[in-house]
DNA sequence: GAATATGAGTTAAAAAACTATACCCATCAT
DNA sequence: ATGATGGGTATAGTTTTTTAACTCATATTC
């Protein structure tokens, strides 16, 4: 029989997987756990979980007055890697309706707190169109609203794009305009359709911004303590006090923002800024440069 | 046999649904891509193929030239949801090292630029053991670096989680804190340890910051032009150019800082603040009352 | 304290899913 | 034309899973 390398079948370790999650997130699993989860009938999740014990023997124990299996103090993973921005990030998916309760392995879900900001969506079709011409080097035209004061209304224009990117809190496709012949950044809630328009006009290769890197050295804002300078310096994994970071010249525009680096003289507060530019003139010629 | 409700079993239906997704994102689909993902053999792979064509006929086609199935254009998926944010989100969590390709179905992944900011990774233990004591309603005491510059070293400190948030960047509990007598925001990242402490002292009944909420008003910003105000409020979904949200006084000030309210007035070009508030002055008051 | 319900664990035979192996067929590169 | 590649299929055999019928321990209810 063909099997995985851990020598069970894919279900199977999906399973045993789940097992360990819930044990481990949830702090204990039940057999009804996994019938309801896989649709399996009540034996084989018995079996499951007989599996699991032979195969990890130690790790839960099963409490007959709670009916229900326990992790035990040192249980230890075996069929998964616990992963806090895993957890915390299918929290927030499922906070967010990106995801169903049923596409995660979450039951008991601690309350969250989170903006509750709607925005538009991004239309599927949309996306699908732009991450094919992507893969395909094809050009796109979109219909697209842009902010452009000359330009109130969305009108169909052609792009080339190549990547996508993020500031954080919303996606763009980075492609060549064929109107305005450069690269830009167009964000895809604003694109309301999507059809083909044959080979892409430029190549990934031709977006000087894209391509070159500059590098950023952010250091803990020296108008905070000695002890909350260690402690920003620890928060961002700084070695001797510094980060360097090599950052797409494409990307310095949302860094500055995300960062907050624009507004640092503005807040009175050095803890509203936590980092700082070490190089503050060389990143500043950067970012004119780009948005030149 | 005991069913799903399609009447598949979770393991096929699992097959069929990577079938759509990668023919939706990914354009195609074959059969090595099946046995490389999930282990099964190669005729099972051609059976899944088959019956998915049997079940949702017309939505795929081979193409001996290149040996692989493609979408048709009037494809329309019927196991998966396509869905921007989802795929997106995969994406970026791969680009972040949050899930391996493995854990996504992705394949063919387009270029992809992000904020390339390390940050020290949350325990999973610690986080654990947090989730614990909000579900079983436990205290705990954590080992925490406080920002505070009266407590520049990590201290163990007792609390009293009750749930998790975040502001868009960070992940913290939000506890009653045994030390100073009311209820905070922990960053995760500075927990560096994590014990057991008993019952909880408070209840989340007791966190009013949490429990209360504002009415928050937002309007596009009256300095952009009459189109860019349009623009801005079809990107927020907004009814009558205005967005009304009830956000729970614990985030008024994570709000506050991720539109950028608090530097609204610093920066020159509107558009670097799209929205702002119609009623600044309950919001203000609400803050100040906040952060007292 | 006995009766009942619940959920775990087990066993058997039967059904379904899947594999291994074989072979056929079309396309493409050499 | 020839071999390599990848898809489709049939058979027989194996594994996994289900169905159905049981036990057992605990907690709840009367």
């Amino acid at each position: 029989m063909k099997e995985a390398a851990s020598g069970l079948k894919w279900g199977v370790e999906r399973r045993l997987e789940f097992i360990e999650f819930r044990l481990f997130w949830e702090g204990g699993i039940n057999r009804a756990d996994i019938t309801d989860f896989f649709g399996v009938s009540v034996p084989q999740a018995s079996k499951d979980l007989s599996q699991y014990q032979e195969l990890v023997p130690g790790n839960m124990e099963y409490d007959k007055s709670e009916k229900r299996y326990f992790a035990t103090k040192p249980f230890v993973p075996r069929f998964f890697n616990p992963d806090s921005d895993q957890y915390l990030s299918q929290l927030r998916q499922v906070a967010d309706d990106i995801a169903t309760p049923q596409d995660t392995w979450l039951a008991k879900r601690p309350d969250l707190a989170w903006m509750p900001i709607p925005h538009r969506r991004v239309d599927p079709t949309v996306l699908r169109s732009l991450v094919n011409a992507v893969r395909e080097r094809q050009a796109v035209e979109i219909l697209y609203q842009s902010m452009n004061p000359d330009r109130p209304d969305a009108i169909w224009r052609g792009i080339s794009p190549h990547a996508f990117g993020s500031d954080g809190l919303r996606w763009h496709a980075r492609a060549y305009c064929h109107l305005s012949d450069r690269f830009k950044d167009f964000l895809l809630s604003r694109c309301l359709e999507c059809r083909d328009a044959g080979e892409a006009k430029a190549r990934v290769s031709d977006d000087r911004q894209w391509q070159e890197t500059i590098e950023v050295n952010l250091i803990p804002n020296p108008r905070l303590s000695d002890a909350q300078r260690r402690i920003i310096a620890s928060d961002y994994d700084m070695k001797n006090n510094n980060l360097s970071i090599n950052l797409r010249k494409a990307l310095i525009y949302y860094f500055n923002k995300r960062l907050r680096l624009d507004v640092a003289d503005a807040l009175d507060d050095p803890r509203e800024v936590p980092v700082v530019l070490a190089d503050k003139e060389a990143f500043d010629n950067a970012l004119a440069e780009v948005t030149a």
